[in-house]
DNA sequence: TACATTAGATAAATCCTTTTAGCAGAGGTC
DNA sequence: GACCTCTGCTAAAAGGATTTATCTAATGTA
């Protein structure tokens, strides 16, 4: 038999007294509310002594808060997710705060249906990186006043609060990077998809090559196929076709794991016959022979400036402050198989 | 401003009826409660027309219910847990549950904590992976028939549900493997712990090399090396004073990601020097160059079977069942870096 | 006609808190 | 003595649902 939880107002009858003074005194509010230094330890001594612990449904209900913030990203077992999922578990917890996740699968319908489901749990927060489309229910939180931030990606049209990376500029340094290193026609292998970073990563690509006027071949990878061995194999048919590439910038760092698989099946050499750099570092590409230049995003920044923004909005004291918009810079991280002389 | 939320009672004055009628309605009751057909008709209309959703906080307190499954393991960044995350979410989602995680970094108070405040905030069931010396708080668990079960390791004193994998018969195999490949004195690393899954793949190994008569040594790597680096010079250290190893089996990836470092750092070629094997398969080991063998637990059916136990014990319908002990088989992927023709 | 039954709906209790408004008594002031 | 202020505590409403017990009017039965 699961034992009927003790409640506050068994508490009030076993001293009789009221429930009031029992929550005034739980409440840290005896002496704003004028109850005796007697009856206040009379009261935290029988709590203590019945290790009573307050309904936390029950609290989110009358205060219409439930303490708990929606993680919302296109996958949480991708490495890049689960990392940040980790950091800011840490922060949401120190501050009372716990965390749900889901994952939309960058499938517009899946993330509303998430988000209306969500909203009728009377969930704090959001942080979400947001699906194609999704402008009209970012907009519907926004109007509801939820506390709300997206991140990796964002919408260009709206007023939101968002942490996202330099995703241009870092991605123009790398490409600068291997034009330096000698690389004179390099291929750009991405996924097709108009979300903010990807774009801005091509942009950031082009402007190097522009300015430079260096050659460049753009391969772009449908997000929809499922099969990894097939994006493989697309990158085969590229390096085929476009054989004077000599150096591959990759989007993200699963396109980079595909690309080293079809490089190694056409038994090309990293560096020698082909440079190779991706955004997004990965544990596995300085373990890698040859070691992996990439991008690395900053992690914990990243999950910082999010709980930052999201705890701030959430702070009742606080007055409402305009929404905030962060871009962390990255990190290029240079290692063997971008460099010339290797 | 934020627009109130309407309620059920909001309804019943719009429609001049009292809540329960429509409560009833919402329920799927109507018939049941002779409700007219036609009231059925009109408030489902209303709610359709002004999109009411019920408060989930207000049916919680109710019916004493979160429909919240709390999903507790070692590091959700680990890509093996962050994967089970993904696939238990699928489940959860579509029987009306949420997950919320979090991470014990293995340390009891932590997980002793989080427990007690998922407690006071209703949660209908526990996805645990215990951390060491979590008995006591596990069987308070018990008392209070909550959903429980463990995964990944399970405690061998008490009778709960729990999904685990063949630890020991598939460290077993793969040693064979290793010793049929012409290993004659195999090392093996571990983590310096008592988690159950790390002890059976340990007597999983040395019943193969007792069986076969052929040379060990273990390395035991404290788990409270932080520094990844320390624990890659620590396997470079073991190799140098056992020179004569011609093959190491790794109890768990991130052990070997170290070990593959060391190795390159010692110079020694894979599978030639030395060969390589691990447990705990991962996307990299088919990546790396040789491809690295490894055990591969069965993720879809670790979460399949923690959700089937799950949802099981919530399933207020179904009589309650004496815990399911779930032992799943794993796969040995037989790859490059543990052939002796390759 | 008198009584039992049923259809259709509802009042009110309950889940557990928080918080506003207010009550009773003691002491102070003129 | 009349009035005010302050201290210490509490009754009751609110938050949004579910569910039991009950009530009324209509129909069925004899």
């Amino acid at each position: 038999m699961a034992k009927k939880k003790t409640s506050i107002k068994d508490i009030a009858e076993a001293l009789g007294i009221s429930i009031t003074t029992v929550s005034f005194i739980i409440n840290g509010k005896a002496r704003e509310k004028r109850i005796s230094e007697e009856m206040t330890q009379k009261v935290t001594d029988y709590i203590k002594k019945i290790g009573y612990k307050p309904s936390h449904l029950a609290q989110s209900l009358r205060l219409g808060k439930s303490r708990v913030i929606v993680f919302m990203v296109e996958d949480i077992s991708n490495q890049f997710f689960a990392s940040i999922a980790r950091l800011i578990e840490e922060k949401a917890y120190k501050n009372g705060y716990k965390i749900i996740y889901c994952s939309t699968d960058n499938d517009v319908n899946k993330a509303k249906e998430l988000i209306s489901t969500f909203k009728m749990r009377n969930v704090d927060g959001f942080i979400i990186t947001p699906t194609p489309d999704l402008e009209t229910t970012i907009i519907s939180l926004m109007e509801e006043e939820q506390a709300l931030v997206l991140f990796d990606r964002w919408i260009p049209e709206l007023d939101t609060s968002y942490v996202v990376v330099e995703n241009q500029k870092s991605a123009k340094e790398a490409t600068l990077h291997l034009i330096d290193q000698g690389s004179k026609n390099i291929g750009f292998v991405t996924v097709d998809s108009n979300q903010t970073q990807m774009l801005d990563r091509l942009a950031g690509f082009q402007e190097a090559i522009t300015e430079k006027g260096s050659n460049q071949e753009t391969l772009k990878i449908s997000p929809f196929i499922i099969e990894k061995k097939q994006i493989s194999l697309h990158i085969q048919d590229f390096l085929t076709m476009h054989p004077s590439l000599d150096a591959l910038f990759f989007s993200t760092n699963y396109l980079a794991f595909e690309g080293l698989l079809a490089l190694a099946a056409l038994g090309k050499k990293i560096p020698e016959d082909i440079k190779i750099l991706s955004f997004d570092d990965h544990y596995l590409f300085n373990l890698y022979q040859p070691k992996i230049t990439s991008i690395e995003q900053p992690l914990e920044a990243i999950a910082e400036k999010l709980m930052e923004s999201i705890l701030g909005q959430l702070d009742a004291e606080a007055p409402s402050k305009p929404p905030q918009k962060v871009v962390l810079p990255n990190k290029l991280n240079i290692r063997e198989s971008s460099l010339k002389g290797f």
